[in-house]
DNA sequence: CTTTCGGTCAAACGTATGTTTAAAACAGAC
DNA sequence: GTCTGTTTTAAACATACGTTTGACCGAAAG
């Protein structure tokens, strides 16, 4: 709300558009009329709608990766040649994400709710631009993940992988009306930094959990 | 593909086509073309859209609803009186969704996936409808959870079923390309029955993960 | 002062959407 | 065969979208 430039301004509406209500249901003429710009500028700064997405993108996906990258270093640094643990892992990626500088203070939900909708809305386009320009601090962590549980087998692992991802996008892209449903009911507040140090420990435990617990519970045989 | 009763063959079309892209993405033209099925067939049958939206989650919603009240209602027999464990409600409700019949040997991804999307897009109405409709077993399930984790705080066991809702939703609702990944890069072919084996023991680990685990690793004053 | 050029603006373009209309086709009852 | 109510059809409707256009502005450069 404080910068006057044109480009700035289209970037913040878009991305809290984009936040609360997803790309394909937000026109550019929400987008225009909340930035109080003429409706062409779009067109004009960032060529396309689906430009302007990239670009809501890149602008906090590109010093959060440096950010994390960062965080790698140091993890592996202090370390010294052991791998790090699942749960140091895990803490990098979170505290590097509650680190970034915001905006605002709903600077990270809007940042998370944004990763949640690029893994669910199957907008094409996104996930190409996501994987080219972003490939190397994801397999980094995936190197990561892989060191720190050398108990599962591969397969084990992708699953597994998929259930945090899974877990993690979906609260996290629809963490403002948990936040206000969590305020109705038990009339509780939330902060984004809570909800991950909740998220955190259950990936965890999720991730190690025993083999053992693998079977379902007897029922081929007979059925009560 | 096999009744051609105009109303089926739109319903058919419309579920999968809101699966694999979405709700808005949909037009109902391309659901009609698919059903091969005049345009305004929909209007006629379901008066709008949305309602047609609506028709799709309850085809299989509601005999699915029934099914998970009886496994229920078996579990609480079962156990008498006790309360039923947690691995014992997720695997009721995995397997009662396991054994829906289907319309085919998709069925079940397009449920999980269409669920996620009705949590994940934020359409008003379609959650509206939900909260109405199938708010008995939901909360039934919800009691269940509670009982099994007596442990846990209101507010953590809120957040930790939001967690294990996330890690569900979105590895089911793209379990087909997941499959395809693991397939290629492993050479692994996998079940759907199989990924809920494996979902279900890291959903019961994560939400019994231990309180001592909530806080993060020491680096306020010095990292070991 | 004139030219130039990046930026802004109102207006229009073409297309796609959900919905409605009114006529036609159909099926069953009498 | 005729009538009656339901279903299907092609066409149109009104609206919204992303994008393009060409005139206009204001300041820096000549």
């Amino acid at each position: 709300m404080a910068q006057s430039d044109t480009v700035d301004r289209i970037l913040d509406a878009a991305e809290e558009l984009f936040a609360e209500r997803g790309f394909s249901e937000t026109s550019l003429r929400m987008i225009t009329s909340k930035a109080k710009v003429n409706l062409a500028a779009v067109n004009y700064h960032f060529g396309s709608k689906n430009a302007l997405i990239h670009a809501v993108f890149a602008r906090f996906l590109t010093p959060f990766s440096a950010t994390l990258e960062d965080a790698f270093d140091d993890l592996e640094a202090k370390c010294d040649g052991e791998p790090p643990t699942l749960n140091q892992t895990l803490w990098a990626l979170t505290e590097s994400a509650v680190r970034m500088p915001q905006r605002n203070e709903k600077g990270i939900s809007i940042f998370m709710r944004l990763l949640g909708l690029a893994y669910t809305q199957s907008q094409g386009h996104l996930r190409k631009f996501l994987e080219q320009e972003y490939s190397q601090p994801f397999s980094r962590f995936m190197r990561l993940l892989k060191e720190a549980t050398p108990q599962l087998s591969a397969v084990d692992r992708y699953w597994r992988i998929q259930f945090m991802l899974g877990a993690t996008a979906f609260t996290m892209s629809s963490s403002d009306a948990l936040r206000d449903i969590l305020q109705n009911k038990l009339g509780v507040e939330t902060t984004v930094q809570e909800i991950a140090a909740r998220l955190v420990p259950f990936l965890a435990a999720g991730m190690q959990a025993d083999d053992a617990m693998l079977a379902p519970p007897a029922h081929k045989t007979s059925v009560a």
